[in-house]
DNA sequence: AGAAGATAGCTTTTT
DNA sequence: GCTATCTTCT
């Protein structure tokens, strides 16, 4: 062992030293929250490579791509080095793979990866080809199901529903025809290789020879199928989870493959790591007394050393507007005594409350942080000059060509654009007609951009692109919806500028791969002197002195959809959990005797989670008879 | 090609 | 009851 290796560890409890210390073999790390899980999986590839293993032989897969960026910096810092393992997304891991064997199941090597928007539209032309009238305005639904079965890891289609079948295999046909993978395909595609063909996995399996995965409770099947085929070999595989945590079964994660580490891994050593550092003794209690409700989950038990703290706030309010009203007004106060705004989170279970917030903040001047809300991907602005992008790089991606075909105007139009798409979009069906002109020009317009792709950085290719469309002036910056579109273009140049350091032919690649696969621009800002909203999904892995859960009332946490069904029920009560342990120091909790909703007046009971929560734990107020005094003015901004 | 009319859906969301 | 999306009308 390395004497920087030492320095590190110091900064370990116990049992995080005992996890990171255990180099080979399979492990299993159940860590609780705030106990260190992704520092713990940090120092663990740190450790690894002080002990001479091939940084490139590593594979470090997270949740999200934010989640890896988060600790690839982390690891560079420690480690001074350039030579880093891979850190990234099971779908980034995947697509790295397919880059160099996608071949052998048909595709070409310029594929495209189909985002949710075109694979909907793909699922559309689907249910068009097959003329199923009573499928015609349900492609989102469709998709969604097809998607979720697929994440089932089931890899048979007999096992779709029969209403589903014939759509899915017409769907997966036209992907093939599109040279494009949509999501799931990335992984389930990959999976079908190495399965298939055992000489490319006894490659993969000499390649990468160690594993780590964290967020374990939120992995399902096929990715879990992919790495335990690749880690099968030399059977060094880490896990790091927290099956309290698991959330996203609706999405066809399965947190048992975490309870069922051990059966698929009889050598697995492991390790709990249940030393909290985020929060209050209390709060980790009240947690506490509402999880153990649930039957299925592992056992552990918290502790911290932080002290008692306060005790949860339960609180009571007439309609949805006061307690709105009371949480800014709480927030309000505590910032004159010293907080700041990048104190606060208020958590919620659907989007759909953020809105009475919203209306406050603005008409306050409050400034505020909503989380996951606007996509900056799937802005028409940018989707339009990306879908150009695509369409350049591989032409069998007819789905951007319809896309951009017209965009901006240049007289192509519903009845040319039908005709070509009956016509698998050749263009001299057309030959004898006045359009043919047009789609000549645009013909050439795609030959210039194509040419210029081969010879200039992503970013002047970008700025070229835009340029010869006369883009700026077809969004019309003149008015103020067409300014903020331009703003938005300009924002994806300077995503551009990062690629230049590549050859064009890289740069161009590398560029639409990142998009592609990096949906959403990590747009929660830690250090922003903003109040933060979100969902209490998107909660997940963060922190905050000081939170606030609006409407803990039944049918909204517990949702409505999951009263009747145990399993539904314990996600929900998971899902409170991680609200719950999001705070530091205090926590508020609070529910309204009515409340808007879906366009009625609702009475909901309080949440039974609430009811769970040991009474020497909480107080409760009632702010039902309370006149509240909203009108004093606040110059505090 | 854009506006008006019709209809579905309405939990959570990353890739 | 609101909104996003698709269809049909002008």
């Amino acid at each position: 062992m390395t004497n920087s290796n030492l320095k590190i560890l110091k900064d370990l409890n116990p049992s995080q030293k005992q996890a990171v210390l255990n180099l080979s073999g399979p492990s299993l790390i159940i860590a609780g929250a705030g106990a260190g899980k992704t520092k713990t999986l940090t120092y663990k590839v740190i450790n690894l490579i002080a002990n001479k293993i091939e940084p490139s032989s590593i594979v470090v897969l997270t949740f999200t791509n934010k989640a890896a960026l988060e600790m690839k910096d982390r690891i560079q810092k420690l480690l001074k080095t350039k030579n880093l393992p891979f850190i990234g997304t099971f779908h980034g891991f995947a697509l790295k793979i397919l880059r160099v064997e996608a071949k052998n199941l048909g595709y070409k090597k310029n594929f495209s990866i189909f985002d949710e928007g075109e694979s909907i539209t793909l699922v559309k032309k689907a249910i068009n080809n097959l003329n199923l009238a009573n499928f015609r305005n349900s492609a989102n639904s469709v998709y969604k199901k097809i998607s979720f079965y697929k994440n089932k890891g089931v890899d048979n289609e007999n096992y779709l529903p029969a209403s589903l079948k014939d759509i899915y295999l017409e769907y997966e046909k036209l992907l093939l025809e599109h040279n494009a993978f949509d999501f799931d395909n990335l992984i389930l595609k990959t999976l079908e290789i190495l399965k298939k063909y055992p000489e490319i996995l006894k490659k993969y399996q000499k390649k990468y020879s160690y594993f780590l995965i964290d967020e374990f409770q939120d992995t399902n099947s096929p990715q879990y199928q992919l790495i335990k085929l690749l880690a099968s070999k030399n059977k060094n595989i880490t896990v790091v989870g927290d099956d309290w945590q698991s959330i996203y079964g609706f999405r066809s994660a399965d947190y048992r493959i975490l309870l069922n580490f051990q059966k698929d891994w009889p050598q697995a050593k492991i390790f709990f790591l249940e030393q909290n550092y985020r929060s209050t003794q209390n709060i980790l209690d009240a947690s506490y007394s509402v999880i153990s409700k649930n039957i299925f989950r592992t056992d552990k038990k918290l502790f911290t050393t932080n002290g008692k703290g306060e005790l949860i706030k339960v609180l009571k309010f007439k309609d949805e507007r006061e307690e709105a009203l009371w949480i800014k007004e709480q927030i309000i106060k505590k910032l004159k005594s010293g907080k700041s705004l990048n104190d606060f989170a208020i958590l919620f279970r659907t989007n759909v409350q953020s809105r009475v917030f919203e209306d406050l903040l603005i008409s306050e001047k409050i400034p505020y942080q909503l989380i996951g809300a606007f996509k900056f991907y799937q802005r028409k602005e940018i989707q339009d000059i990306v879908s150009y992008l695509r369409y350049i790089y591989n032409p069998n991606d007819k789905i951007s060509l319809e896309r951009i075909i017209n965009i901006p105007k240049r007289k192509i139009g519903e009845s040319t654009i039908k005709i070509l798409k009956d016509n698998d979009w050749n263009f001299e069906v057309l030959k004898n007609k006045p359009v043919f002109k047009q789609l000549e020009n645009f013909n050439f317009l795609i030959r210039k951009l194509e040419s210029a792709s081969r010879e200039l950085p992503m970013s002047s290719f970008l700025t070229f692109i835009i340029d010869s469309l006369n883009y700026k002036n077809y969004l019309d910056i003149t008015t103020e919806e067409g300014l903020e579109r331009w703003q938005n273009i300009k924002e994806l140049i300077g995503i551009a500028y990062n690629f230049d350091r590549f050859s064009p032919k890289e740069g161009f690649e590398n560029f639409l791969e990142s998009i592609s696969l990096l949906q959403e621009a990590d747009n929660f800002d830690k250090n922003a002197n903003k109040l933060t909203l979100m969902t209490l999904h998107s909660a997940k892995g963060l922190e905050f002195p000081i939170i606030f859960i609006p409407g803990v009332e039944e049918s909204l946490i517990p949702h409505e959809k999951s009263l009747y069904n145990q399993e539904n029920l314990e996600e929900e009560r998971r899902l409170f959990y991680v609200g719950m342990t999001r705070a530091k120091q205090e926590l508020y909790l609070t529910y309204a005797e009515e409340r808007f909703l879906n366009g009625e007046y609702r009475h909901n009971e309080p949440s039974r989670f609430l009811d769970e929560i040991d009474e020497n734990l909480k107080e409760n107020f009632d702010i039902t008879e309370v006149e509240l005094d909203y009108e004093q003015k606040i110059e505090y901004f």
